[in-house]
DNA sequence: GCCATGCGCTTAATCGTTTAACCTGGCAGA
DNA sequence: TCTGCCAGGTTAAACGATTAAGCGCATGGC
């Protein structure tokens, strides 16, 4: 492979001045520039990352994978990373991922990676309540960034507004004429988890019903989370016309506890979920949930840990992402109004 | 961030003693063995790893993501790069992902990736036959595997049984008493469509059968080709009573132009598909699908690769793996016959 | 008693960049 | 004519590791 010294050596200059017309930097004449030029092309010279990196940043954000679990297999998850790995790009930065396997702790490995100057950030996800992880890194120094919501001053996060969407997700289901709406919430150290029943609360509130805590189960995050959340509900002696769900997953699962039960979402209970995994549209009957914009939040996620790297302070975090609720058919008018 | 040379000082040794200490390489007494190490430890040190990798190798595996398109929001993608991580990740290495932008070729990407030593080799996604990328990859002298059936020579290849899985998908459909099965198969300049054609003419072969090219179509790869390709055979004067589709959504259009044309897969139709989506265990009814071990192939390719590049030439392509017929809901007997 | 050997370490070269500091003409202003 | 300055270069010192070569000393073979 050609160095920078065999560019100087042909375009008959040093290789500062090289360095300087390929990063723009200094002061060349034009003719230089043009013989660097042709001598770059002429000798297909690429600069060295790891060289360069020595004095630069590496241009590299990073992501661990969280240990066993789904993993990327989470279509969620797949999708914010393509999103990273896209807003990453257009900032010229790439995206590298690492597995921690079992034995390693999540925050370990991305300590090192950074430690090491392989990733100049690192992003952060499902964050939790006082974040071990972002303790960790913030302490260290690593410059990173949480999907979710905020979780610490040191970390700037972005996310969905559960508040908001949660807020018209409970609106529509008030304006069916719903009363006893029930939520399936998410673990309460998911730092997600709070905002989402703020908005559901809130949406109650305006309409003047007072909250009954029977209504709202803390559930996990998986299918089979979401059948025991509904079974609970559906043994109460008042349930509910309709269910908020916390995520699709736990949506699906209550779809089957009902089916279990004899019940049909959308006829006989209204449901709604949240984040309108690929499958949401393809349930029986279709899935109506707030639409989360994986893909947008990747990108915006990139681009605000590459600026924070830059310290170019452009990086206020922006503001929240909408999450459009996507009516299908698994909500439908309070029977005794329709 | 503490050095070599902090390291050293403290430990009272020279740097070189410190790599060797730490790489292994080169004889230490225990006592400095232990001082180093204990230095190590109080200093947090990491090593730097460009400043490493200037010497060696970069230990990083690469990955170009297609520009446009699902990308990694195809689930069947997804789960083949988190297989990826994984697998290079127990070796060690680490996944860079790279978005090709629109306007960059994907190849060329991958060539700069190796050209400026962020990585050591790349992965390639969905050969296609005599595929350019290869070419180029391999012309440049860029370790490369692909994902699939092998193209090049230079270029290992690893993928699934598509001939082994065919014509255990076929011999399935013969066993339930059809004999009018139906082929969709994949774009023909896609690498996977040969063997997986191949498969399904040497079951009909085996059974005696003529192939009838009439029921054999080329389609796309998505669920509007599938849709396209059944209504095709649909038309037929004489129509399939089962069908083998190349891929899952290529199944999905199927059914949906079955529905359409008010047939039911399982019951009028047989019909089975290719990669066991998430999606295939949801569809009404469940598919009948031949499983890809997507993760495996993943972990597979990615130590393959890592071989490769460090020419420990155990680097021989694994055996073919096997694509398990899951039975689900869309096959049945021949109506004649049941 | 002498040389070859091997152990445990150090010295210094090297990897391919970036960049501060310096140099050199030429030209404007006094 | 001299001074000062600027544009357009060059030189050389980092950056932080790896690793070949060398060095002093004990040991063992002859």
């Amino acid at each position: 492979m050609a160095t920078i010294k065999d560019v100087a050596r042909r375009a008959q200059v040093s290789t500062a001045t090289v360095s300087y017309v390929l990063n723009g930097t200094g002061a060349v004449t034009e003719a230089t520039r043009q013989r660097v030029l042709a001598a770059v092309k002429a000798l297909n010279y690429h600069p060295h990352h790891a060289a360069r990196s020595l004095r630069t940043r590496a241009r590299t954000l990073g992501l661990v994978l969280p240990a066993g679990s789904p993993g990327l297999a989470d279509p969620a998850l797949a999708e914010l990373v393509a999103g990273l790995a896209d807003g990453a790009a257009a900032l010229d930065y790439c995206l590298l991922l690492a597995s921690a396997g079992l034995e390693t702790l999540e925050a370990e490995l991305a300590l090192e990676l950074v430690a090491t100057n392989r990733v100049d950030g690192l992003v952060l996800l499902d964050p939790r309540v006082d974040d071990a992880r972002v303790a960790r890194l913030a302490a260290a120094g690593a410059p990173c960034v949480c999907a979710g919501p905020p979780v610490a001053p040191e970390c700037p996060a972005l996310g969905y507004d559960f508040e908001g969407g949660a807020l018209e997700a409970t609106r529509h289901l008030l304006a069916l004429g719903h009363r006893r709406i029930a939520l399936i919430a998410l673990p309460s150290d998911l730092a997600a988890s709070e905002p989402f029943t703020e908005g559901y609360l809130q949406a109650l509130n305006c309409a003047g019903l007072a909250p009954d805590p029977a209504l709202v189960v803390e559930a996990g995050t998986t299918e089979d989370d979401g059948i025991t959340a509904m079974q609970e509900l559906l043994a109460l002696p008042e349930p509910p016309t309709a269910v908020l769900a916390a995520g699709d997953a736990l949506a699906f699962g209550a779809m089957h506890a009902m089916r279990d039960a004899g019940l049909a979402a959308g006829r006989d209970l209204s449901l709604i979920g949240m984040g309108d995994l690929p499958l949401a549209a393809h349930t029986d009957p279709p899935l109506t949930t707030l639409r989360a914009p994986r893909r947008t939040l990747g990108r915006a996620l990139a681009r605000l840990l590459a600026l924070l790297v830059e310290r170019r302070d452009g990086a206020a975090p922006d503001a929240l992402l909408r999450l459009p609720l996507i009516i299908r058919h698994t909500t439908a008018p309070h029977p005794r109004q329709g």
